[in-house]
DNA sequence: TAAAAATACTCCATAGGTATTTTAT
DNA sequence: ATAAAATACCTATGGAGTATTTTTA
């Protein structure tokens, strides 16, 4: 059975003349003719009642036309459908970021996004690197921005930014007196880290070369933000990644904040993607959008 | 597109696996693959997220496969429709009949018609002839037990039996003492009869030679049952067919029921039909379920 | 390297066309 | 006589096959 012998019983069924729902279908009378009768013999029942001068549905026929209509009324659906769809910026994105990215970034681009690609549907979530790039894989979202590579993992990559770390401490703290602070000055303070799933705890380890993370047990921070309340209440310093120091709620909490000497003590920010993900150009879009909308404390790449 | 083509993308998205779904659908893998190819290229939208590890569907294709999956249930609903009505016997007969014959035939017939094809399901309506053979002619009926003929309109034909007409007369009336009454008889008679639009008063006025019709105005009968309770109040006589004597109410009404000496007088029921109608083979289990159950006051004609 | 999808090509079933016949009013 | 559907027969599109190549994990 085809599609196209189902749109010729409802042009016959609507037209009740097999001559115009040829016309109308496009097709000759005999086409047309040879195959209702064809769909008949399939179907095994008699759809028409037939002379030269009327054709009436039998009430058998009046059930299957019923069928038949939902059916193509279906296939119209997927058709609008995919019609929506073929623009590949249309349609849900499922765009993950990790925590201590997300909170400032998002704000910065969600009404661009929504300006640009008003038929862009993005759908934002939070969660630490591990869990999605487990996601990714599982198609349960379709880019992640991270701050770690992932090319070795088998996805693909697109460069966003640079994001350097800022220094925190409390404003007691010895560091205040001191104009520039360099990384080795970092060796020896007291810093704060977050639990270790999250990347951040591990590349602030790596720019400091610290021995390993001192994390303290009786302080765990779930949240850039907690930790930063730990900082201005003097229990001591962090690196903060520099979206966080004007996105974040840092006035008035106390907190001293202090631009390092260095320009490698930076995160690189990128779009993470299954490399056969169909619809790159909405991780373009994606891309170009974030880079517009940056504020000049971090280095673009593009 | 084709129906078969969603069914193979039903099967691609069930199973995740080209070659799988190709063997669930008893085709070459290279034949599946091209026809998901060509779907995706018409709906100009890609349905899959494939390399050689992992088949996914991408969030536009789970829209297009939840349409193709409800058109597919739509398409199996129609096979199924069709095959319950595959034998011509079952599914609706739209059997209408004239009102001084329903009542007194279709009881005769409806358990037996349930009990002999139980698949078949009749739909009775009561009409006088003229709007029977209307709704024959618009296909809002499928068969009509009438008594009089309609080939000459172009209707086809299965003749039943023949159904005598008896007398009814009061209980005082001057035949009441007289053994045999013949047609000569009734010319004579105070005749009751229907509103003229029941082939019943039409065939009562032939069969006694009546001049013409001596309805009165002030005796307005509608239906059988009326005209009877009319001859028990001693307003005149009339003759009622076979059936209604034993099927109607008649002990007790008062009415005395005389058999006519004539063969002649009778009334012929047949069904009528429209001659091209597919489900002939229906026509004559009803037919064969009537002249099975029928009272020996009248003569069956097969 | 191995598993899977994609490509190349050949074949044939069948939808579609034109011309004509049958049918029923 | 006429309007309409059915039939006959030819053509060509496209679905299906086998063999092979490409891809990527």
């Amino acid at each position: 059975m085809n599609l196209r012998d189902l749109k010729y019983l409802l042009a016959v069924a609507e037209l009740k003349h097999f001559g115009k729902a040829a016309g109308h279908c496009f097709v000759s009378q005999p086409t047309l003719s040879s195959q209702i009768k064809k769909l008949e013999e399939q179907l095994g029942v008699t759809l028409f009642e037939r002379n030269n001068r009327s054709v009436e549905l039998t009430p058998v026929g009046e059930a299957i036309v019923e069928h038949a209509r939902l059916c193509i009324a279906q296939v119209d659906a997927m058709v609008q459908t995919a019609k929506i769809h073929q623009d590949p910026l249309a349609g849900q994105l499922r765009i993950g970021a990790i925590p201590t990215l997300s909170p400032y970034l998002l704000p910065l681009i969600y009404q661009p996004l929504k300006s640009a690609y008003p038929q862009m549907n993005p759908i934002f979530s939070d969660e630490v690197t591990q869990m999605l790039e487990m996601r990714l894989t599982n198609h349960e979202i379709d880019v992640a921005l991270l701050a770690t590579d992932a090319t070795g993992k088998g996805f693909g990559e697109i460069p966003l930014f640079d994001e350097p770390f800022w220094l925190i401490h409390p404003p007691n703290h010895p560091l205040h007196t001191q104009d520039v602070i360099t990384l080795t000055d970092l060796r020896e303070l007291d810093m704060l880290l977050l639990s270790e799933e999250h990347c951040l705890s591990r590349q602030i380890v790596e720019v400091c070369q610290l021995d390993g993370p001192r994390r303290r047990d009786e302080l765990r921070a779930f949240g850039l933000e907690t930790l930063i309340q730990f900082v201005s209440n003097g229990l001591g310093c962090t690196l903060i990644p520099a979206l966080s120091v004007h996105g974040g709620r840092m006035t008035g909490s106390g907190v001293i904040t202090r631009q390092l000497d260095s320009g490698e003590a930076v995160r690189r920010i990128r779009l993470v993607f299954r490399p056969n993900f169909p619809r790159r150009h909405a991780l373009e879009a994606l891309a170009e959008v974030i880079l517009q909308n940056l504020p000049n404390t971090v280095r673009c790449l593009a």
